[in-house]
DNA sequence: CAACCGTGGAC
DNA sequence: TGTCCAAGGTT
């Protein structure tokens, strides 16, 4: 295995980058302290997801559960309405299960043992090192995308980021590296200058703090690496959703299955096209639910991509006479008491074309 | 390991 | 419009 480390000076580069941090870094609510909750809940949404977009949620969701101990006596519908349009469900309903595990076990507080942290549902490498080095100061690498894209720059790692194995390889140069006296600004230094510098397109290399530390920047080659192979395409699936409104305006909506896509969130009937021919759609709805149809049009369609799957939605609104078939996961709701379920954004779309 | 799991921003 | 991608984890 190749010592990535000894390409560059460590201890000018450790010296160069937290400087840069600390006279350099961004003002951000789940800095404004250390509590381990809210570095815990912050990294979460961080996961996949952009600063600018988790901040007016962060914000949310700390005033709704300002303690592991309130996030774990909430319900989960109420956790995931606050999580409605964050994506990736399973985050938000990993974590209250992981609080309810800190309530019970460790009466409340975070965890400090690298061994306790790692057990908690939710948490898992990245997570783990950067809430024992944010909340903790403990010398833990958190190697994200960022971290993997700058060290690739710094020292000319060619591997392929998208493979799992080179997460480790990078893990390992994190340990070497890392700063024993402030982990925490060497971490979050290595985010922030990824995020504001070392960019994935057009990195701003003539405001690099470590450019004279960067062997891609001496080699021409910050616009090459980090090398990353393409995912695979997404397939497409396509549904007719049903909306159906009774008489005294309520409107039929149905939980999804617990596990896999979008679980435990609510939507409008769905039905894969392929199930039923266009012009037997009227007939499908009469005789399923059990009703009359007064009243039938096409509204618009959607097209929504996920991060592996394509949904083209046929949107057919129907208004029905009462709905004798309910099944146990559907609900008949008052047009006004909606916004308490939570929503997929493809069904909040829906259900802004109905108006 | 590779596939699954959301959404919106940037270009 | 297409493509990448953003402070990843679970199975």
């Amino acid at each position: 295995m190749t010592d990535y480390a000894k390409r560059i000076d460590q201890d000018a580069f450790r010296r160069d980058l937290i400087n840069w941090f600390n006279n350099n870094k961004r003002t951000l609510p789940w800095r404004e302290d250390q509590d381990p909750y809210k570095v815990w809940v912050s990294e979460i949404m961080l996961q996949q997801t952009q600063v600018d977009t988790v901040i007016p949620y962060f914000n949310a969701f700390i005033r709704q559960f300002p303690t592991p101990s309130a996030l774990a006596d909430a319900d989960e519908q109420e956790v995931l309405k606050a999580w409605e349009g964050l994506g990736y469900y399973s985050r938000a309903r990993n974590l209250k299960t992981a609080v309810k595990e800190v309530k019970e076990s460790y009466g409340g507080v975070v965890p400090k043992e690298k061994q306790s942290l790692s057990k908690l549902k939710g948490i898992g490498p990245y997570t783990l090192g950067a809430i024992m080095s944010i909340a903790y100061n403990q010398p833990e690498p958190a190697v994200d995308g960022n971290v993997m894209r700058v060290l690739s720059r710094l020292c000319n790692i060619e591997e392929d980021i998208a493979k799992p194995k080179t997460k480790k390889t990078f893990e390992a140069l994190v340990r070497q590296l890392i700063s024993e006296q402030d982990p925490s600004s060497f971490n979050q230094g290595l985010m922030e200058l990824g995020a504001l510098i070392c960019r994935p397109q057009s990195p701003k290399c003539d405001r690099c703090p470590v450019k004279a530390h960067c062997q891609a920047f001496h080699s021409n080659k910050q616009n090459v690496l980090p090398i990353k192979s393409k995912k695979k395409k997404q397939s497409t699936h396509s549904y007719y959703v049903l909306v159906l409104e009774d008489q005294s305006g309520q409107l039929l909506i149905e939980k999804r299955p617990e596990n896999g896509l979008l679980a435990n969130m609510w939507q409008f009937m769905m039905l894969e096209k392929k199930e039923v021919d266009q012009a037997l759609i009227l007939p499908y709805v009469e005789e399923v639910y059990q009703t009359q149809v007064f009243e039938h049009k096409q509204l618009e369609s959607i097209k929504h991509v996920f991060s592996h799957v394509i949904w083209e939605l046929d949107v057919h609104y129907f208004k029905v006479e009462n709905i004798k078939h309910v099944e146990h996961s559907q609900m008949l709701v008052e047009k006004s008491k909606i916004d308490a379920f939570p929503f997929p954004v493809p069904h909040q779309k829906v259900y802004q074309y109905l108006n």
